[in-house]
DNA sequence: CAAACATATGCGCATATCCGTATATATACT
DNA sequence: AGTATATATACGGATATGCGCATATGTTTG
């Protein structure tokens, strides 16, 4: 398992952080929800997403066309604890609601 | 007052999480004992506490020849619970130890 | 197979980070 | 003033990080 500084380290990205975030608040996501919530360029949430899989901080499983990523089941529990934390000083509301808002969004895999 | 991201990238290094850890821990301490515990170079721990000190996270303050360093009291509580948390998957008992056994401590510095 | 959509990756560049070494500054003591 | 102790900083170099852009891969549907 990851050691504290790698995992601070891969929340210190602003990217990271709020898919993380948004992952605490929404479950699970495919990578298009992603970009669209946060409005950003697809390559780069996918490098993001991908590297927070490699550390073990997330999982993703293909759903069809999709990916789907959420956080990591046996994410340690002082993990979990520190996302919550910083869940308190992130502001989410508006990323939250651009997601609500987002047009033809796939279907939820919610198995 | 800093953003998350930033206090995590503080966290990444394991120099300044150490620092801290060991602050939450044992409260005030001068440099010469972070460098003694954590057995590094003095340059290299003054300049992760300086950092830490611009940042916002931790106060410095002088008495005579030594520097003290303590978590700002003014740390957001969200800040407090990502160190607790931190703190349950560090190991810093032999740390502790480390200092515990230093020669010529300083004085304490309790007010 | 071809087209459309979703996701991942290779590449080059700009910048940030961290370190060791040497040195500067500050304080204490004689 | 002069020495010893404690702390901070300047400098140069090695490495890491993050990005945009283009392109590759994978999946569905016609």
């Amino acid at each position: 398992m990851f050691e504290p500084e790698t995992f601070f380290r891969a929340l210190s990205d602003p990217t990271r952080l709020r898919c993380l975030l948004l992952m605490v608040a929404e479950g699970r996501l495919c990578v298009c929800e992603f970009v669209h919530a946060l409005d950003l360029s697809q390559p780069r949430v996918s490098r993001h997403l991908g590297h927070l899989r490699d550390l073990g901080i997330v999982q993703d499983e293909r759903r069809g066309q999709w990916v789907h990523y959420r956080l990591h089941p046996e994410l340690p529990a002082w993990a979990y604890q520190v996302l919550e934390a910083a869940g308190q000083a992130e502001e989410l509301q508006s990323i939250q609601a651009r997601l609500a808002a987002m047009p033809n969004r796939p279907p939820a895999a919610s198995g």
